[in-house]
RNA sequence: GUUGGGGUGACCGAGCGGUAAGGUGCACGCCUGCUAAGCGUGUUGGCGAAAGCCUUGAUGGGUUCAACCCCCAUCCCCAACGCCA
């Protein structure tokens, strides 16, 4: 875990504005202030440590030089053992500065771009655009479990039998279905550049810590604990694709010309959905484990935003050849993540709800993740300088799977597989 | 899992108690009539205007005035054997 308390100092006011605008309580007040003076203090103490290791290192160049004859060697080891006494109480006081200053800097949410519209919830998120006729329809549209479990496509209830709520088996066409969605969206984004990853699905705790704030551990993250008599340590399961794509590059300088790297991750992701109780509840809109395409990207600060732009566009491609009406909202600052500086969401409609439901997050996350990872590029003046971090969903394929089924199926619930699939699933109808 | 061998900068690669060779790549500067050539400087991180100081050899400890080097623990990689979808 990587920190960089300067970056503080040099964005006071942005950063003080953008807790403001996002809506956040600060675990103490005006943690921004009090991240600098603990920088201050670290500085001073260090410097005190540098000094002292300086001293032992003229002592120690003497006794290597046997020219100079040392005189009273004991006494010079004497004198050093003390000055490491010093050293280690020094080094303990920065110790305990440091890993409050830590704390306090993991909770920084990212500076917001100015274009973000302000606004506590997604009540604000401003549309931007529509694609697709919504169709009138002759016959009552059935929602997706409904016809799931009619056409013994999707089975919930046995799912929580054996786990619990919000999990599935999905069963029969709907399979290769989904299985097409994967296929049909890697290959696309695939043909756009975007090199391909299966990533492993669990993550060593010290690694998410890293990516993923404290508190996601509890409410999001699922652990897989190690066997006590091997001292196998525990692990969590991820909750995105995007996690151990990202990680992998952690601690890591990528040569200025690998930028921008475009990869597109396929994987499920597994979420506790703590504070979602009560929402869609039924079926598999909101799952504990579900499978998901997603685009990730490291590029140079300057080519953030237009890579940004790109990776809406890669799925916007997607959904408009899956021909199913969906907006994109530029979502306000307090629906945001804390990690965005902006943040587009795609959103599909569903004739079962009536309603635009989210089927994508597309995040400038600027160096905010690359600065905690410690992951730079040399630029060509030679110094090394954060990259930048996007990552966007490709098909969140559950999702995907409901809005085909409230947009494709007929008055005798046969569901129609969009002509870009077919050559994916080898039917044409479900 | 067992045994053995290893982990050094963006990359390759030496040294094996006295303070990180060399090469490739990259950056900057120079040189060349042209040229896939050549020369110089820089290239772990931190503080500093700079000089400089500190730091860094998978990770964490220990021994020592001094550790990449010795000792202990952990992680990872490779080979062989075992186990296994």
């Amino acid at each position: 875990m990587h920190y960089d308390l300067n970056y503080v100092n040099e964005n006071k006011e942005e950063l003080v504005s953008s807790i403001k605008r996002r809506f956040l309580i600060p675990p103490i007040k005006n943690p921004v202030d009090k991240i600098i003076e603990l920088n201050e203090t670290i500085k001073k103490l260090r410097k005190d440590v540098d000094e002292m290791r300086h001293q032992r290192n003229v002592v120690s160049m003497k006794f290597s030089k046997q020219k100079e004859k040392v005189e009273s060697k004991e006494m010079e080891r004497m004198k050093i053992r003390k000055l490491m006494d010093d050293i280690k109480n020094r080094e303990n006081e920065i110790a305990l500065k440091e890993e409050a200053a830590k704390k306090l800097f993991l909770w920084l949410p990212n500076v917001i771009s100015k274009e973000t519209p302000d606004g506590k919830d997604d009540t604000y998120n401003v549309e931007i655009r529509k694609f697709g006729k919504i169709a009138k329809r002759n016959f009552e549209i059935k929602n997706h479990i409904d016809l799931g479990e009619r056409r013994d496509l999707i089975d919930v209830e046995s799912a929580a039998r054996v786990v619990g709520s919000r999990f599935f088996y999905l069963k029969g066409r709907l399979v290769q279905l989904a299985l097409a969605l994967e296929m049909y969206s890697i290959s696309k984004i695939a043909e756009k550049g975007y090199t391909p990853v299966i990533p492993p699905f669990m993550l060593k705790k010290e690694v998410y810590g890293g990516i993923a704030h404290m508190a996601t551990f509890e409410d999001a993250l699922y652990k897989v604990t190690g066997l006590e008599d091997t001292g196998e340590e525990d692990r969590f399961l991820i909750s995105t694709t995007e996690h151990p794509i990202i990680a992998r590059y952690a601690d890591t300088n990528i040569s200025e010309k690998d930028l921008p790297i475009k990869l597109v991750g396929v994987s499920p992701a597994f979420r506790k959905e703590a504070g979602a109780h009560g929402k869609d509840t039924k079926g598999i809109f909101r799952l504990h484990q579900f499978d998901q395409t997603e685009q990730i990207v490291f590029c140079k600060p300057e080519d953030s935003r237009k890579l940004h732009e790109e990776m809406l566009s890669n799925v916007e491609e997607m959904w408009k050849e899956l021909d199913v009406p969906y907006r994109v909202v530029d979502c306000s600052t307090g629906d945001m993540g804390i990690r965005d500086v902006h943040q587009y969401d795609i959103e599909a409609y569903l004739y079962s709800q009536e309603k635009y439901r989210e089927v994508g997050s597309f995040d400038d996350t600027s160096d905010w993740i690359a600065r905690r990872l410690n992951i730079r590029y040399a630029n060509n003046q030679g110094n090394k300088k954060y990259v930048n971090t996007l990552d966007g969903t490709g098909l969140p394929i559950q999702r995907t799977i409901i809005a085909i089924m409230d947009t494709y199926q007929d008055k005798d619930g046969v569901i129609k597989v969009p002509e870009v699939l077919v050559k994916y699933t080898g039917f044409k109808e479900i």
